[in-house]
DNA sequence: ATAGGGTTAG
């Protein structure tokens, strides 16, 4: 996209974000001069994915109100996996029938995204249920679709499942050699690298070939469960054997070595595929600077980090943000404070990982100020926290023991919950506690009770839902 | 959005 429609995008979605009344929202939305293009909304959905219940109102008012304007499938698969996030399943099976009545037929991907949410919610049964109904919504399971699904357990570490399931499937959907990749990368996951092995002992007896991704996985798996001298001997065989060795093969290996602290190895490894005519990549140098930041200094990763600007690459978050954290941990807060200014002049965020960085830092150290500041700074600025952030904050508040710091948990958890985050129970129970001890302890109790009421009543609501024990991480939108 | 390589700290 280019620059004006996200700049219109943002515009719109802070107006979204500032707005309280339903009616003028309605009444700017509609507005004759915006120009709603499903590319625009998408754009705004995404900004809005750290506030799942004001980018379902948006979507709505898009969809009931405005006079001509009428959703892409794309969009409804963005306000599908918002509302099955929320694990608001009556929104997306509304939704879903909503596309069929307007001739916008549900894709596999729509479906990959409902089982997804459903696995991370911990109903994997539900997540199998909808892949095999997907016939009865216009949408015939084939062999791409039975791999998303087996991928969607799989990356949920739910492989047993996943197995058994590709066990009765196999034969009906003709698995290939990505079925089995998927399988086996599942099983090297959880650590279980000779399950991989069987599960592709068995694809080979029936007649289907390892291809290098194959071989990447099973090399991956060593080194994922400590076995490092068996990664590297596989690796010597893989180049042996004169396998068409890649730059994934590379920085599985730099990533490998480095974090169990083979440093000269690591580095070894990452000037021999030049070479070998395999040029680095982003995700090489990645690997490469955060091994140096764990096990080295964090002075060799910036030196690192300079060479790939001279060499014309053009890093990306994952790489500030792993700088960033280098020098955090480190203590050099201000200078990872210059990087996130890099990061802006770069046009490259900083994101909300960036952010749950530094103010996780801050508040370690004791800096609770600073880490509220920043809190502050991004959301005035485009970057919405997310459960994490939460997270971080609120357990940080009862650190000092301060009657105003249980007051701004309160205050944090009421946020979280009005943005469809649900805390977990004993967040809950730390922050009531808090505030319950506070009244008890401090004059001028008027307000504290009021703030006190209003997390009751928020209680009750949270708890007639259904409180979120588990701490699944949520993958964020595509 | 059919598979493999970089992001937390516990």
């Amino acid at each position: 996209m280019n620059a004006a429609p996200a700049a219109a995008a943002s515009t719109l979605t802070g107006l979204i974000l500032a707005s309280t009344n339903r009616q003028s929202l309605i009444k700017s939305l509609l507005c004759p001069s915006i120009n709603w293009t499903p590319p625009l909304v998408d754009t705004i959905l995404k900004q809005l994915w750290n506030h799942g219940p004001k980018a379902l109102h948006f979507f709505h008012i898009l969809l009931h109100n405005h006079p001509t304007y009428v959703h892409s499938a794309s969009s409804f698969d963005h306000a599908i996996d918002i509302a099955a996030r929320l694990r608001n399943y009556a929104t997306v099976f509304t939704l879903l029938h909503r596309m069929r009545s307007l001739r916008l037929h549900p894709t596999p991907k729509t479906f990959a995204i409902i089982a997804e949410r459903y696995v991370a919610a911990g109903k994997p049964d539900k997540a199998l249920k909808i892949f095999l109904s997907m016939h009865q919504h216009g949408c015939l399971q084939d062999l791409h679709s039975f791999n998303t699904i087996l991928d969607v357990l799989c990356k949920a570490r739910r492989v047993e499942k996943a197995w058994n399931f590709f066990k009765v499937l196999r034969g009906r959907f003709r698995a290939d050699v990505i079925s089995y990749n998927i399988i086996a990368n599942g099983w090297c996951s959880i650590k279980r690298t000779n399950k991989a092995l069987e599960t592709l002992k068995e694809m080979v007896e029936r007649g289907l070939s390892p291809s290098l991704t194959t071989y990447n996985i099973i090399l991956k798996g060593y080194f994922r469960a400590g076995q490092i001298e068996e990664g590297w001997k596989f690796f010597l065989e893989m180049k042996r054997r004169r396998c068409e060795i890649d730059v994934v093969t590379y920085t599985t290996v730099v990533h490998g070595l480095g974090v169990v602290g083979e440093i000269k190895r690591a580095q070894k490894v990452f000037n021999e595929m030049v070479n070998e005519g395999v040029l680095p990549s982003v995700a090489t140098y990645n690997a490469l600077i955060q091994v140096l930041c764990k096990k080295d200094s964090v002075e060799n990763a910036i030196s690192v980090f300079e060479e790939m600007l001279r060499k014309g690459y053009a890093p990306n978050s994952t790489t500030y943000n792993v700088v960033i954290r280098g020098l955090c941990h480190r203590e050099q807060m201000e200078r990872s404070m210059e990087y996130m200014d890099r990061m802006r002049d770069a046009d490259c965020g900083p994101n909300v990982q960036t952010y749950n960085i530094v103010i996780r830092y801050f508040c370690n150290a004791g800096e609770t100020e600073r880490g509220l500041e920043l809190f502050e700074k991004m959301n005035s600025g485009n970057c919405l926290p997310n459960l994490d952030t939460y997270n971080i904050l609120i357990s940080t508040m009862f650190v000092r023991k301060r009657s105003d710091d249980m007051l701004v948990a309160g205050k944090l958890l009421i946020e979280m919950v009005d943005r469809g985050f649900m805390p977990r129970r004993l967040t809950f129970n730390r922050v009531l506690d808090g505030l319950l001890l506070t009244d008890c302890e401090i004059p001028g109790k008027k307000n504290k009770l009021s703030s006190f009421s209003i997390l009751f009543s928020w209680f009750d609501n949270v708890l007639n839902k259904e409180v979120a024990n588990n701490r699944q991480p949520v993958r964020g939108p595509k």
